[in-house]
DNA sequence: TTGTTAAATGAAAACTATTATCAATTGTAA
DNA sequence: TTACAATTGATAATAGTTTTCATTTAACAA
C-alpha cells in the first residue's frame, strides 16, 4: 500500500495543520521522485507550478512534514539536508550513489544486537541511530565487461 | 600505541605539508579532547595560545587533517561537521549523547554480512558507510533509582 | 646561516544555507 | 459568511563556509 500525496494530505489536516496549496505542491513533488532532494531543488520544482512560493515556506513545510515522519531526513556526504518521502512507518536506511545521488531504501538493518552491546557496554541509554551506506549505483559503477 | 600530536606532526610533515605553528595548535587542541569539536569550538580553543589565527586557517587545517585521516569528521544530529582525533586506524564509529554531545568510539559494527546482502540485492558497488548511535550517556540519562 | 620558493596565512569580501520578523492572506470550523 | 488562528511571502538577519589576494613563512639547498 502506497501512501498517495492525497492520503498524507488527509493525515496532515487531521493532525490539526491546514492544507495549503504550497504543501500540496511540496507533497507532491516530494512524491514524485523516489531521490532525496535538497530544499532548493525542492524549491525548483515546486516554482514550476507554483512561481509564487517562497523558498521560506519550503523549509518551513519540511521542517513540518519532518516532525509529522511524513518525510524523512537523508544526510548525504555533502551536503546534509535532503529529504524523501518516508516510505510505509518501516524502520529502514538508506544507499546513496555518491555520483548521481541516487538513494535506495533498505531495511532490516540488524543493529539490534550491536545496540543491545553498546547499551551494555557504555551505559548510554540509545534512542537511535543513523545508518547509511555510500557507492557507486549499477549505472555509475564502472563497467566490468 | 596512543598516536601523539608529536607523531601525527611527523606524518604531516612526511605527505608534504608544512608544519606550522597554526597546525601545531590545531592538532593540539584536537588531541587534547575526547569530544568532538566544531570549527568554530576548536578556533576558539586555539586562539587563546595563538590569538592571531584565522578561522579560516583552521577550515583549511581541518581539510586537510581530514584527507590525511588524522582528524575524522563526525556527523551530529544538528550540526554536520565536528571533528575529532582519529583513534589508531581502526574501523570504528561514534556513539553520541544527545544532550551533552559526549562522543564515546566503538568498534565491530559487524555490517559486512549487511554490506555483502546490499551489494547483491542492489548490485551497488558499496565503499563506506557512516554509522552512529544516538542516545543518553550515563551523565545524561535520568536517574534510575 | 642565508637565500629561494612554493606553500600557508590572515583579512576581507563573497557566497550559500537557514532562520527570524511582520504585515497581509487564507484555510477551517462554526 | 464570518472570525480567527495558522500560514504565507518579502525582507532582513544570521550562520557557516569558501574565495581572493597580498603578505608571510617553513623547508630545503647552497
Amino acid at each position: 500500500m502506497k501512501l498517495t500525496a492525497n492520503k498524507i494530505a488527509g493525515i496532515l489536516r487531521e493532525k490539526g495543520h491546514k492544507l495549503t496549496p504550497q504543501r500540496r505542491a511540496v507533497l507532491k513533488t516530494i512524491a514524485a521522485t523516489c531521490d532525496h532532494l535538497t530544499p532548493e531543488a525542492i524549491f525548483k520544482k515546486v516554482k514550476q507550478d507554483n512561481p509564487d512560493i517562497g523558498l521560506v515556506t519550503i523549509y518551513r513545510t519540511l521542517d513540518l512534514l519532518s516532525e509529522l515522519h511524513l518525510v524523512c531526513r537523508v544526510h548525504a556526504l555533502d551536503g546534509c539536508r535532503s529529504y524523501m518521502m518516508r516510505r510505509p512507518t518501516e524502520h529502514h536506511h538508506h544507499m546513496v550513489c555518491s555520483q548521481c545521488g541516487r538513494v535506495v531504501d533498505f531495511t532490516g538493518c540488524s543493529l539490534a544486537d550491536l545496540e543491545q552491546r553498546l547499551s551494555e557496554e557504555t551505559r548510554f541509554e540509545i534512542n537511535g541511530h543513523l545508518l547509511e551506506f555510500y557507492g557507486l549505483c549499477p549505472d555509475c559503477r564502472p563497467v566490468t565487461t
